[in-house]
DNA sequence: ATAGTGAGCCTTTTT
DNA sequence: GGCTCACTAT
């Protein structure tokens, strides 16, 4: 099969040189090149071609991004309106706008700079007809999505016991994040999933989506690609138009976003992607790494460019995370170095449980406060979002001020989809789902026996929900209470939508919650979190002062998720690595890097080599976070579901080069953690410490075997490789059948032995894989 | 129509 | 342990 996105690879202009007269002309150093090193000057003035910048962590790719952008501008080399600029969020394209038009001394206008998403449907708004929309369609949120898949589900008799809706949306995702339509999926591909009905239950989705002229997130770039693919005219404008484009994050662009990319750059071939193939980390939501490892076939002629000085973190750091990911096959390869002093190495510490993690960390963080080291500064970054919890709990007590970023987004929030849901039908009266959402919010009487009876009509007449509403207000079918309640809402609706362009957005936003009954829902609602939600609608109000219209409010929120932070205090960040992408520390806290967290199970299960690989480039990203210090702790043992388990210290851990390393000796207040299990009397927290780690008479003999590197460890301190050395080398004390006590599990017999590995049968907790220092004699 | 109960789930997350 | 969802009892 031919590739319809092909192209051509030889381009039938004439060489760089000549193509562009003013591509070399800044022969002398200009003012704004300053500062750069040679491969970001370099990059900043490859104008033609494709162009492909390997960006290492640290290396100062916004600065060249932004650079280049500025020296496209000021050389006149393209208007605003001719370049394209491309980032994966909004934050990202924020402070990009921001950066270049300080760059420039004056505010940018007209150029095509956002998300993929922002871009796509600004594209899709001038040319909706073409594929069955209109210019006014709607944009569905994950929620919208998930009811609207329920529901052709239920039409297919589909059981969302069996098959989750999320689950089978995931699939849908997938299959748009690959820019497949329901007619390219192939039957095999459907099959798997409930009972082979998939690819037609994504069919009756999209009709159901056109229907309700909405389009999900896929849609956006899916159906710009429908319609550059089917409409050569339309493709050609833009190919013509767009002259430069640059994209950002290129590592975590799907395969959607790349055709949508080869589409768009066609013309001019004037493409420069910036990325890192090592933080890639989002391949579990459609990000198609190859994007980046092929670019140089994808686009040919291209040029690539290592950026690899960092001026971030301290050498110690930079060695670790780079031995760390040079484990990984399939990489471009960087190899990046700094010129600042060596600094600390990187912490390793293993400690008892969850809790006195926390309690280490949150000890750490309070004292370097105490210091003068700034909150702002510092960060914990974990693995998973339920990890913060015990953080946060530990930070209470201490009284020290955090922030978790990634709880529940503003716009996710439910006050704010339904006060958006209000909004929705003011300015469209076609939004079903919407109109659906409030339709008995706050309760007003109308239960599923009268929502049913509107869906009937409306589907009977062809009309949207909210018609059906008005006219069966009009019958007697509905009982007379459901009836006149039903008719007042419309009647509501009907003297809001006249305001609409009368009022100004906030005040007629505040005016429909009030009438609508919703403020009042909230106010007496008597649970802890009324109050709060009663300030996000407040929010929300003072929010819509900055549009123009109502529409332009809704086209921001539903492009735009922010979890708008409050204030200006100073304070500690609690959040997961994925979001800490792009971010930097003074500290870095990296706790819980223990198997089955860390590489998380799933991850291993689900993708193999390929998901542990993953799990690496995320280690990777958590440590080059840190500029001057990065501390990583495991427990051996953690509570999950209320569950107890132990867990043995992230294979990660291992792969950490011996020389940039300090495994655990001077952690915390309670110095020398590592005397053994049978040395204290295990009162103190610190004394506890020592659990967390095989003792060393016990499971290493006195004597300390010698790492794969041929070094010999320091006397007091063990590290995780004394784990996996003494399960294979050293015998354990325990035999078979003998009765232990465990300090979490409590009594059990062991089972069997492998090196020091027992597997115990635990009278209370069942069976489980035990180190055997953990162990006393019953 | 709705509140209350039990069962089953459970990485990561932007737009 | 805590959340969501569906079903049941009022």
């Amino acid at each position: 099969m031919s590739d319809p996105f092909e192209l051509t690879d030889e381009p039938e202009i004439a060489p760089p040189e000549t193509a562009n007269p003013r591509a070399d002309a800044p022969v002398a150093p200009v003012s704004y090149l300053q500062g750069l090193n040679e491969p970001q000057v370099e990059a900043v003035q490859a104008i033609d071609g494709p162009v492909l910048v390997l960006a290492g962590a640290g290396t100062g790719k916004t600065r060249v991004l932004t650079t280049r952008l500025a020296h496209i501008l000021m050389n006149q080399m393209a208007r605003p309106w001719e370049i394209v600029a491309v980032t994966f969020t909004n934050k990202a394209a924020r402070e990009m706008r921001d950066r270049v038009s300080s760059l420039i001394g004056a505010p940018v206008e007209g150029w095509w700079l956002g998300t993929f998403h922002a871009l796509g449907a600004r594209i899709l708004r001038s040319h909706a007809e073409l594929v069955g929309l209109k210019p006014n369609f709607t944009i569905l949120d994950t929620d919208d999505q998930i009811r609207l898949l329920k529901q052709v589900m239920e039409s297919y008799q589909i059981d969302d016991k069996k098959w989750p809706a999320r689950v089978l949306m995931g699939v849908i995702q997938r299959w748009k994040d690959r820019g497949l339509t329901p007619e390219k999926v192939t039957a095999e591909e459907g099959a798997d999933f409930a009972e082979g009905t998939l690819t037609k239950l994504y069919t009756d989705y999209q009709a159901r989506l056109i229907t309700l002229n909405a389009a999900d997130f896929g849609d956006l770039l899916l159906h710009c690609i429908t319609l550059f693919t089917g409409n050569p005219d339309v493709l050609a404008t833009y190919q013509r138009k767009f002259r430069y484009l640059l994209v950002d994050e290129y590592q975590d662009t799907n395969v959607a976003q790349y055709l949508w990319l080869r589409l768009l750059a066609n013309e001019h071939r004037n493409i420069c992607c910036v990325g890192d193939d090592d933080q890639s980390i989002y391949s579990w939501r459609g990000a198609e790494v190859g994007n980046i490892l092929k670019f140089e076939r994808d686009f040919g002629g291209a040029q690539v460019i290592r950026l690899e000085q960092n001026y971030r973190s301290t050498p110690h750091i930079l060695g670790a995370a780079s031995g760390l990911i040079a484990n990984n096959e399939g990489r471009l390869g960087k190899t990046l170095w700094t010129g600042l002093e060596a600094g600390e190495k990187v912490a390793v510490q293993g400690v008892w449980d969850g809790e006195e993690e926390a309690r280490a960390i949150g000890d750490e963080i309070e004292s370097r406060q105490s210091k003068g080291q700034n909150l702002e500064e510092m960060a914990v970054l974990v693995r998973a979002g339920f990890q913060t919890r015990e953080f946060e709990e530990r930070l209470i007590t201490l009284g020290v001020p955090y922030r978790v970023i990634g709880g529940p987004r503003f716009y996710e929030r439910q006050e704010t989809r339904d006060a958006i849901a209000y909004l929705r039908v003011v300015v469209s009266a076609d939004d079903d789902l919407a109109f659906e959402r409030i339709i008995n919010v706050p309760k007003r009487g109308l239960g599923q026996a009268s929502v049913l009876a509107v869906h009937h009509l409306a589907r009977g007449l062809s009309i949207p929900l909210f018609e059906a509403a008005r006219q069966i207000a009009e019958t007697d079918e509905l009982k007379p209470k459901a009836r006149n309640s039903l008719r007042n809402l419309v009647q509501n609706f009907d003297r809001w939508r006249s305001n609409l362009s009368v009022l100004p957005p906030g005040e007629l936003a505040s005016i429909i919650l009030d009438e609508s009954g919703y403020t009042e829902m909230w106010q007496q609602d008597k649970t802890p979190e009324a109050p709060g939600r009663l300030d996000n609608l407040k929010e929300l109000i003072s929010g819509l002062g900055e549009f123009e219209n109502v529409q332009g409010f809704l086209e921001h929120i539903s492009l735009v998720m922010e979890n708008d932070e409050n204030g200006f205090d100073e304070k500690i960040t609690l959040m997961t690595l994925h979001a800490a992408k792009g971010l930097e520390f003074d500290t870095v806290f990296l706790p819980g890097w223990e198997e089955g967290l860390f590489p998380h199970q799933r991850s291993l299960d689900e993708e193999g080599l390929k998901g542990l690989e993953e799990e690496r480039r995320l280690a990777y990203v958590g440590i080059t976070r840190a500029k001057k210090e990065a501390r990583i702790s495991y427990a051996a043992n953690r509570r999950i579901y209320n569950q107890w388990q132990n867990a043995l210290p992230s294979r990660i851990i291992d792969e950490l080069p011996d020389e940039h390393i300090n495994h655990g000796s001077d952690i915390g207040p309670h110095g020398g953690l590592y005397r053994g299990l049978n040395s204290g009397t295990g009162a103190q927290a610190g004394l506890r410490s020592a659990r967390a780690f095989p003792d060393t008479s016990q499971v290493a003999g006195t004597s300390h075997a010698p790492r794969r590197s041929g070094h010999t460890r320091d006397g007091m301190v063990i590290d995780a490789d004394a784990w996996s050395i003494a399960a294979t080398s050293a015998e354990s004390s325990f035999k078979t059948g003998v009765r232990v006590f465990h300090q979490k599990f409590g009594y059990g017999q062991v089972v069997s032995a492998d090196g020091n590995k027992l597997e115990v049968d635990f009278e209370k907790s069942g069976t489980k894989k035990v180190i055997d220092s953990f162990l006393q004699p019953a």
